[in-house]
DNA sequence: GTTTAGCACTCACAAGGTAAGAGTGCTAAA
DNA sequence: TTTAGCACTCTTACCTTGTGAGTGCTAAAC
């Protein structure tokens, strides 16, 4: 739906949304309007703008005598037309570019600053994908004797996650010992996904596998499967304190639906593989989707890394009154400064923003 | 303080205590104790007694027509004479137990499943730190090319914690000479604390360390270091939509106060530590620590594994308003089953619960 | 001395009623 | 097309009142 405004009605309907994003949450009237922006029409005149906006469906009342408030399709309209798109200040830029350099080599710490800084900046809840590359693939095994009869497998694979799992023995083990059957999966398992593994370390001609490694081959087979699908699962969040003080979660219900929203991926299930096949910033305002759960909640993600290799998805989940120019502004700058991390670890294949 | 209460003015105060909980959290009448639990003597008399709860400064009265409410010293009273001291139901034991032995082996998901399955089962926000050696010792060390010029350390400990790092170097690496390198370190550092590191490795008559071998060896010292202060860092928590339900958690400022508890530890910091060197269930109502962000909230806590060698501290943050037997149980039984899965992994020197 | 019936008293809470204020929508004139 | 003016609507705050729950006290009963 193409819809032709005219000048002045684009001025108003901006006018409002950034007002009652302001506000913060106060319907918008129209003398409001006309002293806070000295408008050169009358209020009179303002409220006839605001009636057409509102049979255009892009504003709404909550009575009669009320002060105007956006729809979902007002928000979509300033998102795509109407926003100023200015990107985070300099001073901004520095001061998160310096976070990120000083765990630049905590790869563990990467997701939770991302969430943080994310949440800091956009003043929202933020949610963060740890990096996952598109096929999981083996890189390297580790098998160490914690204790006579316990081992500590040790699974890294090509993307950089690592898993770890014990297993524990009949038979007392050597390290030696173990140190050879990892070198000896190291040398045949390399860069194998998973259909492969098996077909790796059995070969005809050769003496199979002992039971241990026979386990330990069964571990490593588990773990991978767990990766592939783990995207959901994996979703990190911050934030949640930032937002309680906004008047959306005056009630304690919001704060549940949105913790269900977090906590269990409920409403944005769906989004964040979109998200990771996607190019640029993508924003979801309200019940766009069709999701009843997020009707009140915006959500705008990103993906960072390059699809197809190394990545993950980040982004911003508020209550649709939210500052869509300084949320977008921090996704897609935080999703480049992430960018830049992976290709830095991964090599240079992947451009900066 | 030992207070000598008659038999009866025991039984009065565990009714109002039991029945304030379940109620939950209207304020207890007279007249009700007497319907419900058809006491033999008149609501007069029950008032009688009451009052001299009152005076004994174990209830208290929000207003003169209102009915009793417990104080922190009337649920310290509860918790140690008169709470029925009952263990969790076998049923629900067995289910617990199930839960544990299926992720047996996967050791970062020991403290997701505490987390989840203690606040499910106490009803309110369960806390869980991870077991952490009381010293932090050198096990093992992996160095593995990720991208020519990066090298992905794995460093493990001695209790089972995985550290992950990046470094970055000037030449390109073979991950022939990183495997060496790496078991050379193994073989020096097998066990080191972090004030043996420098000297394992640097030795007169040797020649020193290469740059690269001196930066992996900074990175580790870096890394204990930061490990060796970090109980309360790594604090995981659950079950919080779990307690929103609550009539305490009706307005969003509690849930604020709670979160700052939760997420940032505040008010908690220092039960931890104190409970991991303490033995059995420790029990804090209220104010009682002095700490006055947590006036409104009691906590229970318990160390699992053994003092001195690999532990954690696990535990129920709720209102004061909590149900303490089977908060209690649930913690005390959790930590056992927690207990004896570390002593399975660092061998039989740990006894069961 | 202890227990209890009886009753006055207190306080929270809900219901109803009113007034004030904010803001619109409409009309008619500019 | 714009705007002044005003009636109308609806929310909100505030008060008032009534009701019910529950205590605390007193005096009689056990």
């Amino acid at each position: 739906m193409i819809l032709e405004l005219t000048e002045r009605r684009q001025r108003i309907l901006k006018l409002v949304i950034q007002e009652y994003i302001e506000s913060p949450a106060k319907p918008v009237a129209s003398e409001t309007l006309l002293k806070k922006y000295q408008l050169q029409y009358s209020s009179a005149t303002i409220r006839n703008e605001l009636a057409a906006l509102e049979d255009l469906g892009l504003l709404t009342h909550l009575h009669t005598s009320a002060g105007r408030i956006p729809t979902d399709a007002g928000y979509r309209y300033f998102v795509e037309n109407l926003m100023d798109r200015q990107a985070l200040s300099p001073q901004e830029q520095r001061t998160i570019q310096h976070q990120f350099y000083q765990v630049r080599s905590e790869l563990d710490q990467w997701i939770h600053l991302a969430a943080a800084v994310l949440a800091r900046t956009a003043h929202n809840a933020a949610v963060v994908t740890p990096p996952r590359a598109y096929e999981v693939r083996f890189k390297h095994l580790e098998l160490i004797a914690i204790y006579e009869t316990v081992v500590l497998l040790v699974l890294v694979l090509h993307d950089g996650t690592i898993k770890q799992q014990s297993l524990t023995t009949e038979q007392p083990n050597s390290q030696e010992d173990l140190s050879n059957l990892a070198q000896y999966f190291n040398q045949r398992l390399e860069g194998a996904t998973l259909d492969l593994l098996e077909g790796r370390v059995t070969v005809p001609d050769e003496p199979p596998l002992t039971p241990f490694a026979r386990m330990a081959l069964d571990v490593i087979a588990r773990a991978m499967r767990q990766l592939e699908g783990q995207i959901n699962e994996a979703l990190h969040h911050d934030g949640l304190l930032e937002m309680l003080g906004q008047p959306e979660f005056a009630q304690v219900d919001r704060v549940k639906q949105l913790l269900r929203i977090l906590e269990q991926g409920v409403g944005i299930g769906t989004l964040i593989p979109q998200a990771l096949n996607s190019e640029g910033v993508q924003v979801v305002i309200g019940g766009e989707h069709g999701q009843d759960t997020m009707r009140e909640y915006s959500v705008i993600l990103s993906r960072y890394g390059r699809s197809g290799e190394v990545a993950g998805v980040l982004g911003v989940i508020g209550p649709t009154r939210m500052p869509y120019p300084r949320s977008i502004s921090s996704v897609r700058y935080i999703s480049s400064v992430m960018s830049d991390l992976l290709a830095e670890l991964y090599g240079e294949r992947s451009s900066s923003a």
